[in-house]
DNA sequence: TGAGCGATATGACATATATCATGATTAGTG
DNA sequence: CACTAATCATGATATATGTCATATCGCTCA
């Protein structure tokens, strides 16, 4: 991890009209001066489970997971996050510890606001107060929800739903490239590493994808929404 | 459902440390004088997924489930909570819809509080909303949490694990009535009614647990925490 | 009070998924 | 550039879990 040398401001942030742009020049200036910005490159740990809280975290550019380790060491993602995703929970008004740990998966630049100056702002100003709350509350509620989608599926509707999140939530093109590992695909929807890689050669000897390396080509999409949402 | 008759008031709610102490004379009277109460018998759904949220709910006696129903049908219950818990997720501040559904698994006595009193109440008093804010927040953690226990489990884990709960967290005695059927057991840690029953039915045949109907008595907690923790 | 339905129970069997083994390929690093 | 370790890949097999069938029990309500 290392800080970021770049120059930029929330006010010119693209992600400022989702959060600041309810602040007041004072109330800005506070919060733009206490901000420090980092990058982290793929791999690295931002936050771990049980670290204190003490500041707040916005996600400016990159792709991070929420995770947890259990108590045989084996890792369950919670979610992918990308830029407009809060990382830090609501746990940040209870000035607690982290309940998961935070990694990026690709090189990812994040901005950390002192908790303090949030907590100050978000006293004094009620409308930016509630859009925080928002804006935190959709992770929590996100999670629930996807760990919903997963349960309810096996084996090859949870890889065809993770398809269609990628495609349709994250990179919004039916081409991308996979930007985690089959063993941290088969973490996220909870199956075998074994398992993910052979439905993946599955799909792809089916014809439904393309698929070289990383490199993944949705070709028959209508295909694996069907089975997202049968199998 | 039907309103109930009993005469009380948020001051003498056993709760009321945990949520309206901060609230000045004034402010207490508009909560209160907003209030209904509502009885649930077992099996009534006080919530439905998709219903407007237009009132703060606050569970003052019995017990609740929340779940979510899947495309074919099947429910899969998020979490049970008592006396204590708060019902009504984030999504109160936010004006939204109920992301789940609710219903009551035993008489249920529920607080009902108009939400625009609420947001009154919020937006003027700080500590209050703070108080709300963790609250509430403590539900969608726990719910996280959960998941993440079950999911790290397989069948007898999870049973086991589902019994630590109710001994520790739910009636804090070695032995008690199970609220809910085993049907509804599986729902709520995603195994089948047959695999849930036999899975009972062994434990009770290597006499860690006695069991007669719904009536359950922790034979040999030690053993049970045990499965629980690698099972 | 008894008809009917849901809950509990259990066995036989089918199937999904995990585990283990073994290579090939790729990516990172000195 | 070569070495090492992780990732990707696939088959054989074991195991966990689901499915289907059937029976009893015990409520609830007409």
């Amino acid at each position: 991890m290392k800080p970021s040398n770049e120059i930029s401001s929330c006010k010119t942030c693209v992600y400022r009209k989702l959060l600041f742009d309810s602040l007041t020049e004072e109330e800005y200036q506070m919060v733009n001066s206490s901000r420090k910005e980092f990058i982290y490159r793929r791999g690295e740990i931002i936050r771990r489970e049980g670290d204190p809280i003490d500041s707040f975290l916005y996600l400016r550019s990159g792709l991070i997971k929420l995770y947890k380790t259990d108590r045989n060491g084996k890792d369950h993602i919670l979610s992918l996050n990308k830029p407009g995703d809060f990382i830090s929970l609501l746990s940040i008004f209870s000035n607690s510890v982290y309940k998961y740990s935070i990694a990026a998966v690709e090189e990812t630049k994040v901005c950390d606001i002192d908790l303090v100056i949030l907590h100050k702002v978000v006293s004094t100003n009620n409308k930016f107060a509630l859009r925080v709350l928002n804006r935190m509350s959709k992770v929590s509620d996100d999670i629930i929800e996807s760990q919903f989608e997963i349960r309810q599926r096996q084996v090859k509707g949870r890889i065809a739903f993770f398809l269609l999140f990628l495609t349709n939530k994250i990179y919004r093109s039916h081409e991308f490239r996979l930007p985690i590992t089959r063993r941290e695909i088969g973490e996220l929807i909870s199956m075998t590493t074994e398992n993910t890689i052979r439905t993946l050669s599955e799909f792809k000897k089916d014809g439904i994808i393309s698929m070289e390396g990383r490199t993944i080509n949705i070709l028959d999409y209508e295909r694996i929404k069907g089975i997202s949402n049968t199998g």
